[in-house]
DNA sequence: CTCATCCCCTTAACAACGTTAAATTGACGT
DNA sequence: ACGTCAATTTAACGTTGTTAAGGGGATGAG
């Protein structure tokens, strides 16, 4: 019966898409799991602890998504990886906040170089780490400005069809596409000409 | 004598710096005003709105340092713009956030298009539109991400030579012009190409 | 069987926050 | 001298994150 830290993040991401950040109280989240505010801090030690196991659980639980199948070239499986962060932000009210401004709580999540196949084989490793950083940053700076103009998730998307709503979403998948394949292409030329 | 919404913001501004966005309080903007909390509600309807108040006037005081010179062509002009955004935001604790969140107060602070010339000689504006944007994302991206590592502005930097925090800083400079590079080349080249 | 120990949670309370309603001041036009 | 209106104060409310102190229930030792 009793709490652990992986329970009181998942009720938090829950919460979050009913409430968003603002409304996302320690009181409320203690309420949904039948349990009184204080007992969180047996298991976390103020709230941003709890706000960084929130992005570490949206982290994990994407990390399905996000791997790249096999089959695809690295630089197809950074664009496969880049789209599923930007899902699993888009996922949550507010994900991209929640999951940008925190530290990860498990490093071990951190898997291996999606260009580890050309480290190996003699890419310099700073600049690989350089070139994929700058993708992961276009990824998180566009989904906050993604949300800061839509801040509800998923249903609306495939519900809504001919809406005007459909037309913005498409829209901004469409902005999203365009976007990585610029900074995909810039920091591949960006390796092989440095 | 008389209070406005823009002494009020830059009030915000240079208490940000002190205390970080968690500890801005509309107690504390009062007293540095000379003024009680409520008399901030006759100059604007909520706090969220002091945020906005408060992201306009930062955009507004780095309008001229954004502003490229003319004798620069448009994508260094882009470049210049870019960097001058990092440098906005970083001048101030939890700038990227603050910033990024909100909506700009006032929309005459949008100036021309950077691609203008090109726009007029006959690039697609949408497309344009897309890669500037592109560019954007990438800064916001960066720019958090650098101030959840290293939150404090300014001074820091120049001073203490030498110490760990130099190299640190300088690495954070030198990878952002590296991303800065490659989005630039590779939104150049897929305007080029498309 | 009993007792102490530890884990996990509750009750109670605190100062601080954003926000609202109502009363107050001061300046200005008539 | 009077009333109007803008700008601010005083007082208060409910809610928030957080702390301190205590309680219950399982577990293991004697």
């Amino acid at each position: 019966m009793a709490l652990n830290r992986q329970d009181i993040a998942r009720s938090g991401l829950k919460l979050l898409n009913e409430v968003g950040l603002n409304g996302l109280t320690l009181r409320l989240i203690a309420a949904d799991l039948g349990v009184k505010a204080p007992a969180l801090y047996w298991h976390m030690k103020n709230k941003q602890e709890l706000l960084d196991e929130m992005a570490t659980q949206m982290y994990r639980d994407s990390a399905a998504d996000r791997k790249p199948p096999a089959s695809l070239g690295e630089w197809e499986g950074v664009a496969h990886s880049a789209r599923a962060l930007r899902r699993m932000m888009l996922a949550y009210r507010d994900g991209g906040k929640v999951f940008s401004g925190t530290y990860l709580a498990d490093t071990r999540l951190i898997g291996p170089h999606p260009l580890r196949r050309s480290i190996e084989a003699g890419l310099d490793e700073g600049q690989a780490s350089r070139a994929t950083f700058t993708v992961y940053c276009f990824v998180i700076g566009f989904t906050i400005e993604e949300q800061a103009v839509r801040p509800m998730p998923g249903e609306f998307d495939e519900r809504y069809v001919g809406s005007p709503g459909q037309a913005v979403l498409g829209d901004d998948d469409a902005r999203f596409e365009d976007g990585l394949s610029m900074v995909l292409s810039g920091a591949r030329q960006w390796l092989e000409t440095a």
